[in-house]
DNA sequence: ATTCTGACA
DNA sequence: TGTCAGAA
């Protein structure tokens, strides 16, 4: 189907995912392949969590907010990472 | 039916 | 970023 739970959790499939954040799902895996989200792989299918779906949800609001492009966004990713700065956090205040 | 990867008139 | 093919 579309759905699995872990540990209470719900995991949605990249179709899924895509509608909730009403974008296609070759924009999904394209953020993947940038190192944005990390979905949860079972049988080499993706299942995206709540959380993956806010990440990605502040990733397009960094992008037409503040008019960054993807690498703009992986620059910004690689920064907090690199001064071990909590991304949520860190991505709020960009916004802020 | 759904997803995956790789490629691009 | 969208779309399509070929395989799983």
């Amino acid at each position: 189907m579309f759905m699995m739970f872990e540990r209470r959790k719900p995991l949605f499939t990249i179709s899924v995912a895509a509608e909730m954040l009403d974008c296609h799902p070759r924009t999904l895996r394209i953020y993947e392949e940038e190192g944005l989200v990390h979905p949860h792989r079972r049988n080499n299918i993706r299942y995206y969590s709540q959380d993956d779906i806010e990440t990605i949800k502040k990733i397009c609001e960094l992008m037409d907010e503040l008019s960054l492009n993807l690498s703009g966004v992986r620059a910004l990713f690689k920064a907090a990472n690199k001064f071990h700065i909590r991304l949520e956090r860190f991505i709020d205040e960009m916004l802020e």
